[in-house]
RNA sequence: GGUGGGGUACCGAAGCGGUCAAACGGGGCAGACUGUAAAUCUGCUGGCAUAGCCUUCGGAGGUUCGAAUCCUCCCCCCACCA
């Protein structure tokens, strides 16, 4: 890690990044004086952090670059019993099982961002369910229960809105999601030495929370920082695409499709998400910004953003594959591809079989074929894309709805390319 | 427990015996324009066959030639009162 003006980088990084939404008094000189260890919670919710975890995971990276020794903490425990913030209804609870199989997924992808190795400052990875789930209830109720005060805890925001409320109304369960995550600040403290939790801003009030557990417990000073909610400035939640929400793993989200996500992040969105999710320098990001003004065509942007993400979590090869696939798909002419390089370039692309033996005679109907594919969810659906012109095969603009597919459609005999609007591909191969 | 108001398609919200597969808005999908952007405009948005049928308006019955619309019972929400 960089060694010349350590530890101070950290918080005039986030700064510059705009990523600072807040933090405790004196946190930053804290951060200054000499190297911390810092942690984020991390919800087991699913096998994959999405990309809402991204932001996060970017704060531990540039702690780990300033410095400091990140510490990604997974609620195996807390997962159990549902974090109450910005949620206006109860949690769905998950299982033992499926909690720890999903800090196992969340472990090997936050290995594509943090250093996990051998420098002074490795990042370390915490389950909390190791301390929580051995915790006498009796203990925990006189040490740690007794510092908290209802009163306090029921003018929480995100407990006021379930309490008084039209909404669901709020079980103890996750009343007390509070003291579980304070205790886990506390325990990392005192056996990390972890001065500083980091997080979403809406996760302010459990920070703090840990932060005066560890004042009355302890005796001593702890910090949060906080990072600003993430907006996409049409409203739109961040990180959703048509095809849901885009997640880390490449089984759920493939590079091609991760990487099309920003490739299509709006220009009045770009230059903010450059700032927030790459590590370009902020007059390289500026230089970047000009180009929107100047050449928005270019989208010089947008791919600077996409590249750089799409490096960063599915490696030069992730990156290689996703932009072949793009550059077939947007650029160049399907129809032109041999059905070698075809098969090549959609891996990525979601796909389905027919046997050859479908398409003999008659053929078979392009509106099954698209039903069947998902392209369409009913008949009905296939056939009115159809009429609107939204339906391509082989990239050509198919007019007849009754259009049957034969053999002689297929590229080299083994590919029909479907393709409906300008981006949802479905790559029928031949099977037989 | 009492009184009043509600439950309509993905969401919000009209409709209150036939012209209702159900207005309108949002969302979604597609087309045009573009830059795989935004904005704008246009079309589509229950299923299957194509101007015919089937399944929908909290649930179950009933009245009627005919019900989302009327009646009965039940379930669930909301407001006020106890």
């Amino acid at each position: 890690m960089t060694t010349t003006r350590p530890q101070s980088r950290l918080v005039d990084e986030l700064q510059r990044r705009t990523l600072l939404h807040d933090l405790t008094e004196g946190a930053a000189d804290h951060l200054a004086e000499a190297p911390r260890t810092v942690y984020i919670g991390f919800d087991p919710t699913a096998a994959s952090l999405h990309l809402g975890s991204l932001l996060p995971v970017m704060g531990l990276l540039h702690a780990q670059r300033a410095g400091h020794t990140p510490i990604a903490l997974v609620g195996g425990g807390t997962g159990l019993i549902g974090d109450p913030s910005g949620k206006t209804a109860e949690r769905q609870l998950l299982s033992k099982e499926d909690v720890a199989r999903n800090a196992d997924g969340i472990r090997a992808q936050l290995e594509h961002f943090l250093d996990f190795g051998s420098v002074s400052n490795a990042a370390r990875m915490r389950n909390n369910l190791d301390w929580l789930s051995g915790l006498p209830l009796v203990d925990f109720m006189r040490d740690t229960g007794k510092h908290f005060s209802v009163n306090q805890m029921l003018a929480k925001e995100s407990v006021k809105r379930r309490v008084e409320g039209d909404e669901a109304g709020i079980s103890f369960t996750e009343f007390s999601y509070a003291l579980l995550q304070s205790y886990d600040f506390l325990e990392l403290y005192r056996t990390e030495g972890c001065t500083v939790q980091m997080g979403g801003s809406d996760q302010w009030g459990n920070i703090t929370a840990g932060i005066d557990l560890i004042r009355r417990v302890e005796g001593a000073r702890a910090f949060g920082v906080v990072f600003p909610l993430i907006t996409q400035s049409s409203g739109v939640k961040f990180g959703k695409s048509e095809a849901g929400a885009v997640w880390l793993d490449p089984e759920m989200t493939s590079p091609f499709r991760f990487y099309q996500y920003w490739i299509n992040v709006e220009d009045a969105d770009v230059v903010r998400y450059l700032r927030f999710f790459t590590l370009l320098e902020v007059d390289q990001i500026a230089d970047l910004a000009d180009k929107v003004e100047s050449e928005p065509h270019a989208r010089t942007a947008q791919r600077a953003l996409a590249d750089d993400v799409t490096r960063r979590l599915h490696g030069e090869t992730g990156l290689a594959s996703a932009k072949a696939a793009t550059q077939a798909l947007f650029g160049g002419d399907v129809a032109g591809l041999g059905a070698d390089e075809i098969s090549d370039v959609f891996a990525d692309v979601p796909s389905s079989e027919v046997t050859r033996d479908a398409l003999g005679g008659e053929g078979k109907s392009l509106i099954d074929l698209m039903t069947e594919s998902g392209l369409a969810s009913s008949k009905g659906d296939a056939r009115r894309s159809i009429d609107g012109g939204g339906v391509y095969v082989n990239n050509v603009r198919v007019e007849d709805a009754a259009r049957a597919l034969t053999t002689e459609d297929t590229i080299d005999g083994r590919f029909l390319l479907i393709r409906k609007g300008k981006k949802q591909y479905h790559l029928v191969a031949i099977r037989g």
